[in-house]
DNA sequence: GGAAAGGCGTGACTTTTGTCACGGCGGAGG
DNA sequence: CCTCCGCCGTGACAAAAGTCACGCCTTTCC
């Protein structure tokens, strides 16, 4: 039969390397797998935390929202990636709340499993440590950003970064403006600006960068 | 004899409990013991990291420069605590800048060591771990703070926190504007607004709070 | 094919934030 | 005691960001 296996998705994933056999074993019995339509709800912010999350496909997006419904995205987690450890390890509020991007198969551990693997397999803990610190550094430089550069810098850097990443996926500009930290308007506005400076081409759905340096200028990278 | 030394301070701080009498031997042939004066900067954003420190007295602040001048504090560190592990653990560059916010005394582990100690001793990971988890929520609430909150309303809440945690250290306005990230003026208007409606004191480099329920009303909490 | 929904561009504001420039005040150090 | 220097308050702007309100396109779905 061909029923997917925890196994299958696990083995080969550096997050889980280093782990022996009979422990992939175990991790294989706590894990179940998880299938989601685009836009389903994982968490919500301030939610008790029971379950850490590891992305086998798709892409999961984290965000937080505010009163007046303005929503800002803290990070997505790709195929490979854990969320939710944070809350896990010291069992407080989920900080932020989590919805699919895209339809996505999930592996679910609940709270006490993963903490019992990452006690009980330290290199799984040096994987953690590495994923928290690499969050860290992504955290630290949108602290940085909304502080001190303004929404046409960050948009600036945005288009390039999403250029080198080859991310070809269309985005829409409410979305460009909830990673960014703004409003729709205000990104639609400094789209307009940079392409009549010749800096892009804007297409439906899709952004030509004709003037990389410009753009690198305007960034400040 | 009483020169100070390194295990008097290592023993008994949490970041160490479950490290074995010979464990923290060793831990003390790696440490010096480092004492500084007020404003002396310990890293700087884009070096190289070489060393990991670990807070004994003092506070140590964290901060971000752009290019017009302006800073933004990520975070304080105090006894007890530790900072630069996730350039230790990446190997990658600094994220920020270190200065001490006052004298302080800091106990200096070299990258080598730190992570020597961290991957042969898995309690010791499991509180870097439970202290970059921390962190993440700190910096995690900055960015909502930054993205969704106004001036007005982080200035309310840096009030009433720093009135919780009994914080009676004097902070100059110039300092709140880089906690908060903004600027001297910015901050000065805001609370003339603020004691204009009643919600405040301001004395000469100290803050009292009249009425907080107004305060948490304007912070949104 | 027609209606409805959502994405997009833009004008016309308002509000918030930031900048510059003073002048006053008070503490630290000669 | 006097002087400097750094903190503070504030006015007068400038600039950036956000809001509201349209109307026009696509795309989707009866």
């Amino acid at each position: 039969m061909n029923v997917p296996r925890v196994t299958d998705y696990v083995r080969g994933h550096p997050f889980f390397e280093g782990l022996k056999e009979a422990q992939l074993h175990d991790l294989t019995r706590m894990a179940a797998l998880q299938k989601l339509d685009e836009e389903q709800i994982l968490g919500l912010e301030g939610d008790r935390c029971t379950s850490v999350y590891f992305v086998v496909e798709g892409r999961i997006r984290a965000i937080k929202m505010s009163a007046g419904g303005r929503k800002q995205v803290l990070g997505e987690f790709e195929p490979g990636e854990a969320f939710y450890m944070v809350p896990a390890l010291d069992d407080g509020p989920l900080p932020v709340t989590t919805r699919t991007a895209t339809r996505a198969t999930l592996l679910r551990f609940s709270r006490q499993d993963f903490l019992g693997l990452v006690e009980r397999h330290p290199p799984l803990a040096m994987q953690v440590l590495n994923t928290l610190a690499q969050r860290m550094r992504r955290l630290t430089s949108l602290v940085e950003d909304l502080s001190l550069r303004s929404v046409s810098e960050r948009l600036a850097k945005m288009l390039l970064e999403r250029a080198e990443s080859a991310r070809t996926q269309r985005i829409t500009q409410r979305e460009m403006a909830a990673q960014l930290g703004t409003v729709r308007e205000v990104v639609a506005r400094n789209l307009s600006q940079f392409q009549e400076q010749g800096w892009i081409e804007v297409h439906r759905g899709s952004i030509e960068i004709i003037d990389p340096q410009a753009l690198r200028r305007e960034a400040a990278i």
